[in-house]
DNA sequence: GCAGAACTAGACCGTCCAGTACGATTCCGG
DNA sequence: CCGGAATCGTACTGGACGGTCTAGTTCTGC
């Protein structure tokens, strides 16, 4: 319905080519099924049928159900976790450590929060024995990144004096469980019913804030 | 091979009787096959092959499936759990705070990354759209019931004068997590391969209690 | 408007699997 | 040592699934 392929050209901004529109089918449909019901409990016939494809073009699109499972764990990665590097690296020139920190803190796990971003946690880790690069790809791109870069930014306040630590990358890794690790770890075992109200969140990044800058903080601050 | 029914009561300690052997058999090789390839991933075949017993007989035991799998994830989860609790309580009476929390943590964390109880929890997470009830048991069984008992434990110090805190509940939260978060995170989605040195547990038990002390410690401690 | 590429629909293959059926065998209590 | 219960072995049912094949249809680039 509704083709446009404007000017001669043909493969401007307009639409994608029919196979990329196909592709791009596959992948949404499948994302969709991978992360609700698990590898094993999706199968290639519903991706197929929920893409609205003949299952002979799954396969002129992917080799078989695994590259098509890798690729989706690791576009679905990238897609989430870069926003979150960024967020961390504009915290370089902070003037009020404090106060930059809790903004922070919220908004990260905001992020984190995601009920995708929580699926797709659930089903790497579940998929860990399957599938052990996509456990370590989801590690190095998500949490591993951004503790790093929090770690590169703790050094430089350390060097300001705006915090005291001797090791920061264990301070970036208590900092960003401090903040996450509660409501995180509920989420992964309880499901997405009764997900945090956002109260909630801004009571563990508060809290968390608070405790990291009683041992981390350059002056003394009180709970 | 070995019978003992010793005297002719015939119950004795020594072993069960033929029925609870093969019962036993059953959960023993359902346990291993389900903690290593997962619920889809076992089959019923299997199991009954492991546990050289027809699959007949694993059909007398247990009504399908799903509850096999249901009453070996509780089982194992209680199996585990328990000792944890105990520990917990056992600080209470504590004479010096910052000795017995270091060495409380150090035992926790060493329990918590068991590669057993690192696989339960991985299937557990897996298997939480499936199963959601058993996400939620094991919750309340594992971190729930241990951060609810150190809360109270805490509330205890609090009085004393031994901890300084206005919600307990939060800070067992806290203290947990800190404890345990980097390796069961990093074990989570890194598998089972390169498992934490025994000196890296010492240094997150003892950095972990740092920090919480630094903000919950009734004097301040130094880093 | 044509040639080739991409797509469709559906049958099909081999395999695996949960759960059942059944007759033969072994165990166990009395 | 007997009778019933538990177990065994194996075959079977019915269905699902990954992946292939084929023959016909639609799209796209030139």
């Amino acid at each position: 319905m509704a083709e446009d392929p404007s000017a001669s050209s043909g493969r401007e901004a307009g639409s994608e080519r029919r196979s990329d529109r196909k592709r791009r089918a596959i992948l949404d449909a499948a994302t969709e099924r991978f992360l609700r019901n698990g590898y094993l409990g999706t199968s290639m016939d519903e991706i197929a049928a929920d893409a609205t494809v003949s299952k002979q073009t799954v396969y002129k699109h992917f080799a078989d159900k695994q590259s098509l499972f890798r690729e989706i764990v690791a576009m679905t990665v990238d897609e989430i976790s870069d926003p979150n590097y960024e967020a961390v690296v504009a915290l370089q020139d902070s003037g009020d450590v404090g106060a930059d920190l809790r903004a922070l803190a919220r908004e990260q796990l905001a992020r984190v929060m995601q009920p995708r971003l929580l699926q797709l946690r659930r089903l790497v880790i579940g998929e860990s024995g399957r599938f052990p690069e996509l456990g370590q790809l989801f590690y190095e791109r998500g949490p591993g990144r951004t503790i790093s870069a929090l770690a590169a930014v703790f050094e430089r306040l350390a060097r300001r004096g705006a915090l005291v630590l001797d090791d920061p990358l264990l301070a970036a890794a208590h900092f960003n469980w401090l903040v996450m690790s509660i409501p995180l770890n509920r989420a992964m075992l309880l499901g997405d019913e009764s997900p945090p109200a956002d109260a909630d969140l801004d009571l563990f990044a508060e809290s968390g804030v608070s405790v990291f800058l009683a041992a981390y903080g350059a002056q003394r601050t009180q709970r």
